[in-house]
DNA sequence: GCAAAAAACTGTAACGTTACAGTGATTTTT
DNA sequence: AAAAATCACTGTAACGTTACAGTTTTTTGC
């Protein structure tokens, strides 16, 4: 007890955590030898990097993050940053988990800084940029012209984007086929007979509102169908505002008979107006959805879902990140996902 | 531009980050007089302290948390542990959501720290305790002999829970009443009629099972209620095995005719079952339902839910470590959240 | 009028790391 | 055998901050 509690004067307490300084003392070398034999360098011998490794395990010896910080600028953090509104089935939950599971990997560690509701989406970014609290940033809802990514592109901080951009300039990103999920969910929906389709898309400021769109125009033509207008509803719509609006809609002498959805959690709002008209599911009209988590179908088996997998987004978003760190070249990490049907709906 | 990108040899290149450097040199003063002016040291004249502030907010000087951490340890980090496998519906967005209300005033930043399926859940709080990498932890999924919240207390690092523990020892933390949220479900089945209920309770190493248990079992002896045993079904058990399992309950000679649950999306699996064996909800069965977002009255009014507020249940938690870090004493930091019962549901 | 105390300010060192410019040995080249 | 090159290792300084031990000037006490 009382040997184990007794400090040394020089060097190396006992139950403090290691530093180079404690295992340049355990193995008689300089500091500056054990720092470069943990980086492997050129010019220290294999025998005292394979000392020195030894010790450092027995140790437990973990570099400071702040006097590797201070030195180098290196922060080891990757920032996430969030839109407070996001959505509301699950979203930052899966794309957290996806990151983690990729950065669990590494010495990375995520922070993750959202910006208050609707403000000005570039205080985070330019918050990172200058107090450079972060090696590399993943931002989303992301817009055409997202000056979030010019900045970021000419400051020259890495980054990913959860969708892609139209300014002409590569950046990383990692993205939903919302365009081919839309063509092929009016596809499906011709095939049963529908004819009059609405579709509930994205706010026009966000890139996939685009997507959708022109996914859902071209297969408009494709499959000789018609648009019945949502107006102005989005999936960022409040809920009741979105049933109200889809009970008036099925009242219309022309209502649609077919629906296409960008967001789950609007769905079961679109639902329970479609349903208080007396329509049903499956009968009078169908709903195909793109969900982040599969609930829709536990609720209407009747519809026809695609689940758009958030976690993998968050792997492949985390893996892009590292990877422009570490200098790989911005076209090399642009990944599309496609859309997977559901198993769980109708028979085809 | 040739004159914007020169930089001075000495002390202030134009373009860099401010230091207390920066802000000695314009000032005139020394960097301790500086650092000590912004820190409002009381040996610092009023008037200088004027000065510095002003340069100061006129740089836009941000203190280097590097250099901060290095010097002092004190990380102006909060970490939040995330179990990998938390609750489907928006649990997590909501509680990141809330913790960064209350952090965003701060100068702390959140890490998420999730710690893969099921291992040993002590791993991310000692690589917390061993690095020190954070100022303060949040913790969920507590049990009532929590061996993370032992460690801490004898670290001496702050913290606080999402759930209570039953060892003895007073620590910060936020809880639902999960007690008076089953008790009030029960009273409320039998006064719609209901006499044989069952309860679907989380796992039972977590504390918040046996709250609903007593809760439950206090409920049954005040109503006259009698228990249908949902088995080794929990709300982490797969949602088709859920199904398969509410059904087979809803064939029984003695179906239950009433159903608490502690969980949103375990809920609409039992819902599935019941319905497949042609129960109706709020005629043959009446279900009550503790969920952390408002879905399951869009999707079937009949339910009676109760909607945790799980932001909410985030700006405590994180006012709460604020206030430990602050040397407010653990016994002022416990709240218990109350339920509140739904609107959207049928009426009572 | 002079010592003591208070007020206002400052220099040095250290936190842990790494870039850089060495320093001795040993080996190779000529 | 002397010069050059290679190898293996090391000391110093600096990143930005703050604790601590001063220092200088002004004010107070008697």
């Amino acid at each position: 007890m009382d040997d184990e509690d007794r400090r040394f004067s020089r060097g190396t307490p006992a139950t403090e955590r290691p530093t180079l300084k404690t295992i340049a003392y355990m193995t008689g070398l300089g500091i500056t030898t054990v720092s470069r034999a943990l980086k492997d360098a050129p010019d220290i011998g294999a025998d005292t990097k394979e000392r020195v490794r030894l010790v450092a395990r027995q140790l437990g010896y973990q570099p400071n993050r702040a006097g590797v910080r201070l030195r180098t600028g290196k922060t080891n953090v990757i920032a996430l940053v969030l839109g407070i509104e996001q959505e509301l089935m699950g979203f930052t939950s899966q794309i957290v988990q996806g990151i983690s599971e990729v950065l669990g990997g590494t010495q990375y560690h995520l922070v993750v800084t959202p910006h208050s509701f609707e403000k000005d989406p570039m205080v985070p970014v330019r918050y990172i940029l200058d107090t450079g609290s972060a090696d590399g940033v993943i931002i989303s809802r992301i817009e055409p012209e997202d000056p979030r990514v010019k900045l970021m592109l000419e400051r020259g901080l890495p980054f990913v984007t959860h969708g892609r951009t139209d300014m002409g300039i590569a950046h990383p990103y990692y993205d939903f086929d919302n365009e081919a999920y839309v063509y092929q969910a009016v596809e499906r929906l011709v095939k049963r007979g529908r004819r009059r389709i609405a579709l509930l898309a994205p706010q026009s400021r966000f890139s996939y509102h685009l997507h959708s769109r022109v996914g859902f125009e071209r297969a408009l033509a494709d499959f000789q169908a018609t648009e019945v207008s949502m107006g102005r509803l989005t999936t960022e719509t409040p809920l009741d505002e979105l049933r109200t609006h889809s009970e008036r809609l099925c009242r219309l002498p022309e209502p649609p008979d077919g629906i296409v959805s960008l967001s789950g959690s609007s769905t079961i709002a679109l639902i329970a107006g479609i349903e208080a008209t007396g329509l049903r599911l499956g009968v009078d009209v169908d709903i195909v959805a793109k969900q982040s988590a599969e609930f829709l179908n536990w609720i209407r088996p009747e519809i026809l879902t695609v689940t758009e997998d958030v976690r993998h987004a968050g792997q492949e978003l985390a893996k892009a990140v590292l990877a422009r760190i570490d200098g790989v070249s911005a076209e090399l990490l642009q990944t599309i996902g496609k859309p997977v049907w559901s198993r769980m709906g109708p028979k085809d």
